[in-house]
DNA sequence: ACCCTCCTGCAACCAGGTCGCAACTAGTCG
DNA sequence: CGACTAGTTGCGACCTGGTTGCAGGAGGGT
C-alpha cells in the first residue's frame, strides 16, 4: 500500500500480460517488494504478507514468488548458504556477500563484462552472473 | 584403494600435522577423494565409504568433511541449488556451472585476476572467488 | 598400559523448499 | 448477468541436505 500503489499496478499489468492472473496474493508480494525497495528473502516477504493477509499459506509464498519469477515479473538471488532473496527484475545488479559479517554490497553489472568476454572466448560458457552472488571479504572484515 | 595409497597417507599426515587425528572415517572419505580425482557430493562420497565401511554413519561422514574442511585439507564448493562437492584442498580451480545441462566446466584461476582488482578497488572487497560457483550457459546448451 | 581428549553412532531435529489433491476463483464467453 | 474452465490456493505431508546433543568408543601422548 502506500505510493508504491502505481508501480504495483504496472507489475500487476505485465503478469496479466504474460498470462498469468492478478490474485491477492500475487499483489501483496509485489507490494510488499515495491515497499521494500530491495530484496527479501521468501520468509520477510510472508511475514510481510501476512500482516495484511493472515491466511495465505507458507507454500501458495513460494509457488507464487516461482510464477512471478517465471513469468521474469521478480528474479531471486541466492546470497550464500540461506535462503534465497528476491527482487524485482528490472533492478539489475550484482552482489558481493560478506562471508565474515554476511553484508551484501551491489555493484553494477559491467564490472563483470571482462570475465564474461573471457569464458565466452575460452570455453564458449555465457556467464549469467545474477543468480549467485559472489563470495569475499568486505572492506571493514579485512584482516588489515 | 589402489596406487593413490601414498597420497592419501600424506594427506593423513597433513591431517596429524595439523592437530587431527586419523580415523577409520577420515582415512576412507580421503582416499575415495584421491580415487575419484575430482569433485564429489558428500552423499556419493558416504556410498563410496560405505561400500567398504558399511557401519559409519552420515552424520560422521557430514562432521568428518568439516573436519577436514577445517584444517585445510578439503574444500567445499556449492555448485547451484544441490548439495555441495568436496575436492582436495589442493586441486586449486573454479568452476561455471551450465544451468541447462548441469554441466562444471573448471577454469584456472587467474581468470578471476580482472574482476578481484576491479572489485578491490572499487569496494574494498576481497573476492574469494571460490567457495561458490559461476552459473550461465555452456557451449553445448548455448541457443546458437 | 593409562588416561584424556577427540571422534563416532545414533536418532531427533532443522531450514528451506516442494508436491498432490481437492476446493476455489479470475477472467472469458454466451 | 450467469456458467464455465483453467489457473490458483489452502492444507498438510513430504523431501533434501545438513546439524546437534548425548553417551559410548577409539586415537595417541606419556
Amino acid at each position: 500500500m502506500g505510493a508504491g500503489g502505481e508501480r504495483v499496478d504496472e507489475l500487476l499489468a505485465l503478469v496479466r500480460e504474460r498470462g498469468g492472473r492478478i490474485t491477492t496474493c500475487r499483489r501483496a508480494l509485489l507490494s510488499a517488494l515495491v515497499d521494500a525497495q530491495g530484496h527479501m528473502t521468501a520468509d520477510a516477504l510472508a511475514e510481510r504478507v501476512h500482516a495484511s493477509h493472515p491466511d495465505i499459506h507458507r507454500s501458495t509464498i513460494y509457488r507464487s514468488l516461482n510464477d512471478l519469477d517465471a513469468l521474469d515479473v521478480v528474479e531471486h538471488v541466492h546470497l550464500g548458504h540461506g535462503p534465497a532473496v528476491y527482487h524485482l527484475a528490472d533492478d539489475l545488479h550484482r552482489h558481493l556477500v560478506c562471508e565474515t559479517c554476511g553484508a551484501v554490497v551491489e555493484v553494477p553489472d559491467d564490472l563483470f563484462r571482462g570475465l564474461a568476454r573471457a569464458v565466452a572466448d575460452g570455453y564458449g560458457f555465457r556467464l549469467q552472473p545474477g543468480h549467485f552472488a559472489l563470495l569475499g571479504t568486505c572492506a571493514a572484515c579485512s584482516p588489515d
